[in-house]
DNA sequence: TATGAATGAGTCTTCATTCAT
DNA sequence: AATGAATGAAGACTCATTCAT
């Protein structure tokens, strides 16, 4: 890379490590253009060089965090060893894996929870496993597939549908429990949730063709 | 009431239309205190008679329309007749009625969808389950203790908790699709929604003691 | 006085008092008519029944305070022996008991010094001295003259204006040093004004027609 | 001066330029920052790039202009000749000659009297001669104390104090006659005044350490 | 006489965006 | 590529005053 390369490297992330603290610790609309450059050490007309406005980076933002949270969650998954007796079981206990690790680091993260929830245009599973204009990065739903077909005798009714259904539980319910404590707490909420994902997931399973 | 009362209540009324009418389609933001009084006929002053400021006026608004939605579905409930063979059959189609009345009214009014959707600051379910500041009505939660009191041998392990995981899964699945045809359409969403919340009720209900 | 002109004087009284206190504990342009009017527990329409304007109620209330500040000196004044062997030094002791007096009253009560200074148009001489639009009150001009009259050997060369620069003198100089402690303090300042006074007094005492 | 930055100058003149005529015609709460702007022909917003509110600009000014006054009779006081026989006398003549040239510059301009007899927040001594925020200029209590070495015969009792009771004394009276001609013209205010004046440098001067 | 709902002109202030340097 | 001074539209909100009741 170039020295100038570089400098606009330098730059384009400042504004963007600028922007994500102001606006989890401020709040989008509380956040100015002229926040983002003094933070960041730029003129302000240099923004304009990088961004379009402010929702441009706000998108960038949303996307680069949410694939970061489920990468290092899938990551994890990795390391972990499964009993593989039961090929559908096995397949259950992963996605309570996953589920649960994302929920576990957006508790621990709130104002990150906070963001993301106040910034999700489309919902919380397209973070998970749509393709993105900002993004590049391998999607959930291809772990997904590669499992399935791994295991011929497990089937899935209808493997997206149900994962969006399981991700859009999870993220709503999850999201009001942590931040409001309402309904309940999310320790509550957590036995619940995983039982009710369970079901789904059963509900969808099919052996030999023919549903349990 | 009086000639005076009278003529609060229409410029009232005339406020909460116009911000209504304003908020659907042009979005909260864009609409500005001006536009309001505008096209409601009183003076700038007149609306910090009546509200703070353009955020209390968009909460009494998400309340009251949730809340004649819910309560509409409710009265279509009342009318409706259902085999009372099985308990907890009833219980389950009764659910699935009521949620199947609102998505429905909820896709015919998108923009009515997108305002709540956007605007809705604690999940779907508290609109439905909630007692709030700007509400009084009656909420969906009584007649669920009403029908299982009535039906001594359902039980329902948790049924808060499992409202508001269905309505939760509901809310955020069916505002996706509705409103983006996006992961699926509605209409392919439809039955496996209710086929998840089907799977989640059985979950919950313990006959005897004893779990299902 | 009829129960109606009793009702009207209380209405008046409410309004005079809480502007008072208004003004004197948040400045007059922090007051609005709304302030006003809560604190008196009338309506606002009831204001303008009884003033012009926010700055009517200010002067009345500026020409009502001083009155009584320079009425109760005189009082006190009244109230005082003093040797009787020379006229001249008794009218100068006379003189200085009176400034006294009032600038020891602005000194206990500064919220009261400081509606005064701010809103004094024509100088604190006037308050003392002349006649005015609100006022009926007996002035302390006539004072003078009255021991001027019991003293035939005594002559001032100019009475009214020696008293405008005395008044004047001992105004501008103590507001600034009760209010900021500045340039020195009030304590320092007395004697040195006293002293000034005194000068002053003296160079205005003509005997037999010679001046002193 | 690089060509922005002298456009930075113009900007900030024109504004003050503009301030000061409003002011001093209109009154300052009668100016409004779009009066200020639409006159020095700039943009609003560029006010605020250079002053928090009126009211800084306001301080700015009024400081600015009294000390013009000041310092214009400071360089007058150095044309003048004076009759060296007598130290004190000389004293005397000097501060009276600087006190007359300020009132009579007052008196051909009562606009800008008003403007200052309206915004002086402590009294008209400390534009005179204590320090300011806004200003840096050489204070008058320098020049007095740089004749009192030169004479080391004349001593003052307290030099400072007694600028303050002479300027105040002189601010006082003169603002109200000029401005009101009341209780008496200006011209017949002025011999009373220095007469006065005089009378208290003369209780202030000590010789040999023995007060006259 | 008293009320207080209604008015709407008027003010301050912010801020995204532009463009000459 | 980078700057940051300048812009001015846009918006929120206040408040003295009026007037129908």
């Amino acid at each position: 890379m170039g020295k100038i390369e570089e400098k606009k490297f330098q730059k384009l992330n400042a504004l963007l490590k600028s922007s994500y603290e102001l606006f989890i610790t401020k709040g989008i609309s509380q956040t100015s253009i002229h926040d983002i450059v003094q933070k960041a050490g730029v003129a302000k007309g240099t923004f304009y060089l990088y961004f379009k406005d402010k929702y441009e980076i706000r998108d960038r933002l949303v996307v680069k965090t949410a694939e970061r949270l489920f990468l290092k969650g899938y990551q994890e998954l990795q390391k972990e060893k499964f009993a593989e007796e039961d090929a559908a079981k096995m397949f259950e206990e992963k996605t309570i894996f996953l589920i649960d690790y994302v929920l576990e680091e957006l508790q621990k993260n709130k104002l990150m929870l906070q963001f993301l929830s106040k910034n999700l245009s489309r919902g919380f599973f397209h973070l998970a496993l749509e393709p993105h204009e900002y993004s590049s990065e391998v999607k959930l739903i291809d772990y997904y597939y590669k499992v399935l077909e791994e295991n011929p005798t497990v089937h899935l009714r209808n493997p997206e549908i149900m994962l969006f259904l399981i991700v859009e539980l999870a993220g709503a319910t999850s999201f009001s429990t942590i931040l409001e404590n309402d309904p309940i707490s999310f320790e509550q909420l957590k036995p619940e949730l995983y039982s009710a994902i369970r079901a789904i997931i059963q509900s969808h399973i099919e052996v030999d063709g023919h549903e349990t």
